[in-house]
DNA sequence: TCAATTTGACCTAC
DNA sequence: GTAGGTCAAATTGA
């Protein structure tokens, strides 16, 4: 598994081909599909049991294998996150209205499709290396559920980007589909697997 | 007192 | 125009 994300990532330096994004959509689906296939099979065994771990190996390797795909898809077209400085400055202009203060000027925000993201399902919240903080929560269309909105709690003093969407799964609240982004690590998570 | 959470407003991508 | 991601004041809890 190793080997091949490695190629794929090393292929994708050249320009992908035009139904590039319809190819790595469709395995999205896939991969999500069988996922949660696989996260409903899990309840049946026993956390540490053979079966178990197994399984959520395969999870972890389908959520590494699109990230690579994404990745190559995003080296393919370069584009620029940094938000204008001038920007923020444009808070500073704040009038009082009412309960909260109201903002002059143009917010500027950093954007949609979480950038080197990497989606996992597990039976609840799980912990891992980061620090999270919660900073936002939405009622999803459609969605029975909320989705809530997390970052690393090192933002402020470590510049640490990663963010992590949780929510809870339509077809088994139990579990929670937890969708991770971290442009920094996870350039460093890539390099690893060429060496 | 301070850090974390809540929640409505703001803003942008689609 | 709408859905969804982010901001930040208010609130809560340790």
């Amino acid at each position: 598994m190793r080997d091949m994300e490695a190629s794929v990532m090393l292929e994708g330096s050249s320009s992908p081909p035009p139904d590039w994004k319809l190819t790595v959509e469709a395995l999205i689906r896939g991969a999500r599909d069988s996922a949660s296939l696989l996260s409903c099979q899990l309840q049946d065994h026993a956390s540490g049991s053979p079966s178990r771990v197994l399984a959520e190996g395969i999870i972890h390797s389908i959520s590494r294998a699109l990230l690579v795909l994404d990745d190559c898809e995003k080296s393919a077209v370069p584009t620029t996150t940094n938000p204008s400085p001038a920007a923020s400055d444009d808070r500073q202009n704040e009038v009082s209205s009412g309960k909260r203060k109201i903002t002059c000027g143009r917010r500027v925000y950093r954007r949609r499709s979480l950038p080197y993201s990497c989606t996992t399902i597990t039976a609840k919240t799980t912990k891992d290396a980061y620090s999270w903080r919660k900073y936002g929560q939405k009622r999803i269309y459609n969605a029975t559920f909320p989705r809530c909105y997390y970052r690393c709690t090192h933002k402020p003093d470590r510049g640490c980007q990663a963010t992590r969407q949780v929510q809870q799964s339509e077809e088994d609240p139990a579990m929670f589909v937890s969708t991770r982004a971290d442009p920094t690590r996870t350039k460093l998570l890539l390099q690893s697997l060429t060496t």
